[in-house]
DNA sequence: ATTCTTACA
DNA sequence: TGTAAGAA
């Protein structure tokens, strides 16, 4: 992990600057992270204290919610967004082992990423049936 | 003084 | 979601 996203995930924050931040309410943070959309770390006394990414994240619920997505639809656009970054990364190292590995390391990075494909295509099994998408809306 | 959890409108 | 109550 490089520097950078070390910082971005340094908790840092009490739920009052968050709140500022993001123009969310403490109940909607909370009901938030209940829901596994943010995971904040504690600090000694229990308090939460969030990181960088947190409040990206709280930052794009936001805007979600407002688009009228609900909890169900922002955990499934979550789920598609940790496929691509692991899609990602399996890219770059695709990459890098082709600039300066050798083709036994080209075999095992052709193995990751199979188990990738499979753990993922295989969670989201039936695609979903057209005209089924008012799930992921608000009523 | 702040934030946490739990419960109810 | 908002708000209240009691604990930390």
């Amino acid at each position: 992990m490089s520097g950078s996203q070390i910082r971005r995930s340094m908790p840092l924050f009490p739920i009052s600057i968050v709140m500022q931040l993001t123009e969310l309410s403490a109940r909607q943070i909370r009901y938030y992270e209940e829901h596994e959309l943010v995971a904040p770390a504690r600090s000694d006394g229990n308090r939460r204290l969030f990181s960088l990414s947190d409040i990206d994240k709280l930052l794009e619920i936001k805007d979600l919610i407002d688009q009228g997505v609900n909890l169900a639809g922002i955990k499934q656009i979550f789920s598609v967004q940790e496929k691509q970054v692991l899609t990602d990364e399996v890219k770059k190292e695709a990459e890098k082992a082709r600039r300066e590995l050798s083709d036994e390391d080209l075999r095992k990075l052709l193995r990751k990423e199979l188990l990738n494909a499979g753990r993922f295509n295989d969670t989201h099994r039936p695609s979903m049936r057209q005209g089924d998408m008012s799930r992921y809306f608000q009523k």
